[in-house]
DNA sequence: TATGAATGAGTCTTCATTCAT
DNA sequence: AATGAATGAAGACTCATTCAT
């Protein structure tokens, strides 16, 4: 537990993970990473064999790090709607951010052939979708949200989402339209009003 | 015009974008394009400097084969549902088509600092802004349309069918998924029965 | 004499061995005979510095392992004929034997300038050229064998078998070849009805 | 015919033969042959992609070099006596010639796998072993040389010669060594007064 | 004795780019 | 316009060897 090893790897990916941030999956190589680290050539060796292999386990660590963040709050008898407001506003903010993502590194791993049958990306999609699927019952079982085809509803959410982000590592979206979709989300699954 | 010099370059572009298509950009060398065109070194570089100067005239050549779609079909005074429901029929079949699409090279060319502020990207981005807004006002003006936030409903279309597209170069989209974003468009879009 | 220090070595020797057999010497790597030892890199360095020292051991334990295996036979008074066939018959095995033999190990330390002026091959050489003079002149001054030039066999003999050894190393020889060899050194040494 | 590239690669064949004949196959690298041709890294790979390339072509030139030595002077009705004290007369200077040789390069390089089925030294056996055979079949037909069994004649003639070249390039071998050989070969084959 | 992390040198290999022809 | 040999820089990868624990 915890030998002097892990904490290098640690290390290793926290540094590589801000190279990767900034310069994409295939501009970064084992010597920028030894730079960035302090490591020699072979002491990096030692622990890793390939940025591939330093990038495929940052990513399974973030993927990992995320939790199922709407089973709590049902159990809870949170409402639909509330819940629905929380997290389109962690949306908004995510897609406003577009620095510090590894958007353009994914894109370029996964992209070019590393997307085995059940990489990292099909798994954290099929989670989300999960998710939502019990957040888009659970609303419209309440009566809360509109009575909507949840598998639609679910890919129009999600698939917006992922074209904003991955469009802002690209080039300068509207700042404005972080707020048009959530906005025109809210419209298509609560009653009321706005219509 | 029409030197024999342009048939070579044109015979270069042709190539090179099969290559771009397949490996992305980063991975694809001059002496690649070499290969694939026939030709030898210095006769490559007689005409291109570098792989991004080919995919640079490669995408404004995509970029300005496009047309403005919408523009004659209005002047012809076309209804804009049925101008609406042509054009998501292309969106839903482009979604599809995960092949011999550019995004992955585009995404690493154009995510890795190539992203000038005038960029092709971005001029084609707006350009599509101005003829969906055209055609959301046409539509709206002539009662089809229900009256929706302009700016919002372009960025929900165009994020959501770039969000498919993207992914899809990533992993499999589930092929529902086109035909989901299509359907919910149309009943955000078209008052009526749907609802 | 005998301590825990000796039976490590002996264990690295053991497994060294077999990846000379394996491998010759320029291709094993002390990073090989750590995986093939269990041993750590500092442990194995402890014992050895360099696979060369290993090999070394190796090849004198080997040396000094072979006895004068004609001495005895000639003190008991064994018939020089039987001598020979005996020694004979044991070469055509060692012939036909290809795999397990360290010749390509051996061939590739001692042809990189490691042939030190007493090295064991000349050591080894020497000690076979003195048995085998004994014999031979046991033989002929017992009427068993012809009176041939003793030098001049020896290094028949021994190059031959040698010649052939080292050969099969390299390419399939052919099986009946260590039968010709051996016959034909019978018929040399052997007055009588072969001729 | 005659083109640039061809020339170099017969300046790198030339220098790198004196490398491998100095420092055997396995211990001469690409960069060595660099700095022995003069060439730069990807000059030389232009050519030849790895040391075993450059030393299959140079051992592939020696072989086809040879030529049937035995068959003009046969068809010129030499006699058999003259053929075979020229032959080994040549052999005997081989054997005395320590350096120069390709032996232990040779033996690393065929005797680390690289032996594939039909390499050039077994091409290379089975030519010898046909001049011989004419040889051999020629003398005894002439009453030249005693009736023994040729295959057996063959594989001593050929291992000893053999094994003494290889050894030689091993360690010292006594220079009486070659004309023992000799002498007794032609002992075994030429009837006479020697016995 | 033994561990294994770390170093640093050395080699391999690939490319962008140039240039004489 | 075009060829293809040649260069040199850059990155990948492996090892012998050391050292703190």
């Amino acid at each position: 537990m915890g030998k002097k090893g892990d904490r290098t790897k640690q290390i290793i990916k926290a540094r590589a993970l801000g190279l990767f941030a900034r310069k994409g999956f295939k501009d970064v190589t084992m010597k920028d990473v030894c730079e960035a680290t302090g490591l020699s050539r072979g002491g990096l060796y030692l622990h890793y064999g390939s940025t591939g292999e330093i990038f495929t386990e940052i990513v399974d660590d973030l993927m990992n790090a995320q939790r199922d963040e709407f089973g709590d709050k049902i159990a809870r008898g949170m409402s639909a709607k509330e819940i629905l407001l929380q997290v389109l506003e962690r949306y908004k903010n995510e897609m406003a951010d577009t620095q510090g993502s590894l958007s353009v590194a994914i894109y370029e791993f996964f992209g070019a052939g590393n997307a085995g049958r059940n990489n990292a990306l099909l798994r954290q999609y099929r989670k989300s979708r999960e998710m939502w699927r019990q957040l888009l019952e659970y609303g419209i079982r309440r009566g809360e949200f509109r009575p909507v085809a949840i598998d639609a509803a679910f890919d129009l959410i999600v698939f917006s989402y992922q074209g904003v982000r991955m469009y802002g590592a690209l080039m300068d979206v509207d700042e404005r339209t972080p707020g048009h979709i959530v906005s025109l989300i809210e419209t298509l699954l609560l009653p009321g009003g706005k219509e």
